[in-house]
DNA sequence: TTGACGTACATACAGTATGTATGTAACCTG
DNA sequence: CAGGTTACATACATACTGTATGTACGTCAA
């Protein structure tokens, strides 16, 4: 059975220890050559190979190469997902929770490597639309609902919140990749992070 | 010699002529490939067919695969440019050239096609780096400058100009992306053109 | 006009990639 | 402790890219 998932808890026998060691060499070795030479830049051959593995490893678990990719930006969403709940649970008023996981995003996609798979590889493997829907399941989900919220509560002025989503987004998004190829990318880092808390404290109700 | 770019007007002579038109045909047929099946997802050989030559016109007017799709972003990105700079030429008040590109960009961008080419494959194929290189010198070269001139004009508030750029330049094109999917594109559109334009609206100085 | 040279391709070939089918040793289970 | 299952490795068929080479046609000077 081809996974793209964690295989809900094994058991403690041998096989799946040897198993889970496997799989995760695989998909640690995938993470850092797809990070730094992209899907293409790297045949599944050289990825096996450093992992110490073939390629017949690969197809066991994985669903190929592009199944591959699928898990290990799964690693990347989940990660950033914790930095980012992590983050806004520090702050108790609303709009600075916005902000505040915001600022974490940004600053976690300051990281070139995983700023590559998620955000220039991921759409163009899976199609910007599977790539949506992993997003949606991680933060996208509940940072719209989050707006909404704010919404009704009538903290934000009213927008369609499908679209206010998604131009945060796509503005957080594009700001990280200006931001990491920035002489200094740490100054970039606090001008998009103070830019774009502007633009959303300009969106409250007045 | 490989081209990539247009071989700045021939002369009238037969060889010319034929030249034109073969590599005209490719990239004609390459543009509408790519736009349905993506960068890897067609091949060099399946273009080059459909355009009735063989792979040896395109290596011969093109730098590969990769020129080939470099010249078709251009093409792209050139009609882009084309329809913004008309769309801001119909007004006059500073703001609203400022929406109004913005408006055009997004309706531009409606077509799947277009939007794969220049938003989904171009970042991946060429790197972010050589992607925005490219659209710097079609549109967002234009748009940063004159997001500088209105910030000494007064009429924006102060902001780090580049981050502005990017941050909203990134909103526009992951709007693009959601309407372009959205059950009712055409509203989705309006509802990010509205919204977008609210948002720099906001930018004003008060 | 003609013959030499350049242009615009086509063809052939080599290297490398992916996915699949099959083999095999270790492991687990009744 | 036999029989089936798991976790891989190996072998193979196929496809794609780039390059090297061949060739017909066009061009141009003598």
């Amino acid at each position: 059975m081809k996974e793209t998932k964690q295989p809900d808890i094994e058991t403690g026998n041998k096989q799946d220890e040897r198993s889970r060691r496997t799989s995760s060499r695989i998909l640690t070795e995938a993470r850092r050559l797809f990070a730094e030479y992209g899907f293409t830049g790297v045949s599944a051959e050289q990825i096996v190979a450093t992992a110490g593995v073939t390629r017949g490893a690969l197809y066991h678990h994985f669903d190929g190469k592009k199944g591959l990719f699928r898990a290990v930006l799964n690693q990347v969403q989940t990660e950033i997902e914790e930095r980012v709940k992590n983050a806004v649970a520090q702050v108790q008023d609303p709009m600075e929770m916005l902000i505040a996981g915001n600022n974490e995003f940004l600053a976690a996609c300051l990281d070139p490597g995983l700023q590559r798979i998620l955000l220039t590889e991921g759409p163009a493997v899976l199609g910007w639309e599977e790539w949506r829907a992993v997003d949606e399941d991680h933060v996208q989900g509940k940072y719209r609902a989050f707006l909404a919220k704010l919404m009704d509560n009538g903290v934000l002025r009213p927008f369609p919140v499908d679209a206010l989503a998604h131009i945060i987004s796509g503005a957080a998004n594009e700001a990280a990749f200006w931001a990491a190829r920035a002489e200094d990318p740490e100054t970039a880092l606090a001008q998009a992070q103070s830019t774009m808390a502007e633009m959303i404290r300009a969106l409250r109700s007045e």
